[in-house]
RNA sequence: GGCGGCAUAGCCAAGUGGUAAGGCAUGGGUCUGCAAAACCCUGAUUCCCCGGUUCGAAUCCGGGUGCCGCCUCCA
């Protein structure tokens, strides 16, 4: 069994072939650090940390590399409304981010670099372009030669004299071709700027990149990913910037993650409909906005509204429910139930997910396999007997799952406080003496303060409502 | 203009040649003192439209319609 998956470089599903056996090296495209993160970053981050984790479930050893930009226009630009310092403002943002996806299930990167601190590499890759004539310096710009690279354009498609019809034309800029891209950019009076060979300046977008990945991961990785809107040109200026240098492949596997809207609408400051991480993890659980996320295909468009999250929400409650239910189950019954089959249907769903994943990372199905465990599970459950060998096996399994999808089934843990505890026993005390009235008055109680009684075959269970 | 994506039940969403998974919501039933949870039953004669290929198509081909993304340092 070989994981499939969908290689945006020649848009087909293929075979995982590791560069080094049971070694997967990663380099996910990560925020411009100039506010908090919408939930827009927030899908790259979830989908290609899942990806990451599922290969660490198949036991993959993963090298996982995620930048921050730290130092770009829009960071300039916001800098310069809050009177902020620019390195200040990235570290603000930086902080946020790691504080805005920790809820959201994402595992630290391996490695976060950040443009400022690979400010050499990349200067002395824009140096050795230079001298393989792959670019060019114009009066404290470097640009790289585009046409230079002759399979410019592989990634997405594009054809450079198509390209060279729909180029806007660039005015002011010193550039010998219109598809030529800045490398290194001369600084404006005032701005904040590093040394270079070509005076002060600061790097282009796509060529912080391709020096981090050298510099992390090496001349060729196994997997590069990003959102769509990446693949043109920012991941094909990579390829062009890293593969003219090297002449070797940049990555063997290209992924991205479709869009998302708000309300049918895309995210756009004119429209308001910003939705920051920061901000709905208020108002949603984490956890939800994750499910949410991976309840749909990675590649696919996706949309983001209350009622969609709502809805998510039920769903995940129902698993949620299940491991409330087993481990209700496995505190208060006996051990007196068979096993069945049950052992082997166990390693039966676990393949069955796995099967699934293995499948360009079809979460969406692996959850059709997740459902279906819970109904039967669920059927176990109504028996009179449970085995507690079943009922822990079940629960492993769970657990598997939420580690591989960074979810979260189990619902924490709580302590009572005395008085709800001790009406709890008054009302069971009730139910015994049949005083259903007194019973469902506490009962109603309980519920206006949010706990939600459960009356079961193996006892009174509550949860909150 | 160029490149690419999407269109499946009220909603979400798989399936890409073999006769429509799964989830949410709805309605009915079972269980329950009543609830809750759970279980059972319930829904697309049909997959945007029109042609074609095929024994057979949501799936392939041709044409059309609608929506969206990229080509503007926006994931």
């Amino acid at each position: 069994m070989t994981i499939q998956m969908y290689n945006t470089l020649r848009r087909q599903k293929e075979a995982f072939a590791p560069m080094e056996e049971g070694k997967v090296s990663m380099y996910v495209c990560g925020p411009t650090v100039y506010n908090y993160i919408h939930i827009g970053n927030a899908r790259p981050a979830i989908v290609f940390d899942m990806v990451r984790r599922y290969f660490m479930y198949r036991g993959y050893e993963v090298t996982y590399v995620s930048n921050f930009t730290d130092v770009d226009d829009k960071i300039i630009k916001a800098a310069e409304e809050t009177g902020e310092d620019v390195l200040t403002l990235a570290e603000t943002f930086i902080r946020a981010y790691h504080e805005d996806t920790k809820p959201l299930g994402v595992l630290p990167a391996d490695k976060h670099p950040r443009v400022t601190e690979a400010m050499d590499d990349i200067i002395v890759f824009i140096e050795r372009l230079i001298e393989k004539g792959y670019a060019y310096e114009v009066a404290g710009d470097v640009y790289f030669s585009t046409r230079s690279f002759t399979s410019y354009g592989k990634l997405s498609g594009q054809d450079l004299e198509d390209l060279q019809a729909g180029a806007r034309i660039d005015v002011d800029e010193a550039k010998k071709d219109p598809l030529d891209f800045a490398l290194w950019k001369q600084a404006k009076p005032g701005e904040i700027a590093w040394q270079s060979p070509w005076g002060e300046g600061r790097p282009g977008w796509h060529i912080e990149c391709s020096a981090m990945v050298q510099k992390h991961l090496g001349e060729t990785i196994d997997i590069h990913a990003g959102g769509q809107d990446l693949a043109f040109p920012h991941h094909e200026n990579e390829i062009a910037q890293s593969e003219a240098l090297t002449g070797e492949p940049l990555a063997h596997y290209w992924l991205h993650n479709g869009y998302i809207t708000v309300d049918d609408e895309k995210m756009s400051k004119s429209l308001g409909n910003f939705i920051l991480v920061h901000n709905i993890i208020q108002q949603h659980d984490a956890n939800v906005i994750r499910y949410y996320m991976l309840q749909s295909h990675y590649r696919n468009p996706i949309n983001f509204n209350d009622e969609l999250i709502e809805s998510a929400q039920n769903s995940l409650n129902r698993i949620q429910t299940l491991v409330d239910n087993i481990k209700h189950r496995l505190q208060e019954s006996a051990d007196l139930g068979s096993e069945g089959n049950w052992l082997e249907e166990l390693d039966q769903y676990r393949y069955a997910f796995v099967r699934e994943m293995d499948d360009d990372f079809n979460t969406p199905n692996a959850f059709t396999v997740i459902f279906d465990f819970v109904k039967a599970a669920n059927r176990y459950l109504d028996e009179a007997h449970s085995n507690v060998q079943v009922l822990e096996g079940m629960l492993e399994l769970l657990r598997e799952w939420e580690e591989v999808l960074g979810l979260t089934f189990e619902r924490a843990e709580e302590v009572l406080d005395e008085e709800v505890e001790a009406l709890i026993e008054q009302r069971i005390q009730a139910r015994k003496d049949r005083n259903f009235q007194e019973a469902d008055r506490i009962r109603d109680d309980l519920a206006a303060r949010g706990i939600i009684l459960e009356d079961t075959a193996q006892g009174t269970r509550w949860k909150r409502g």
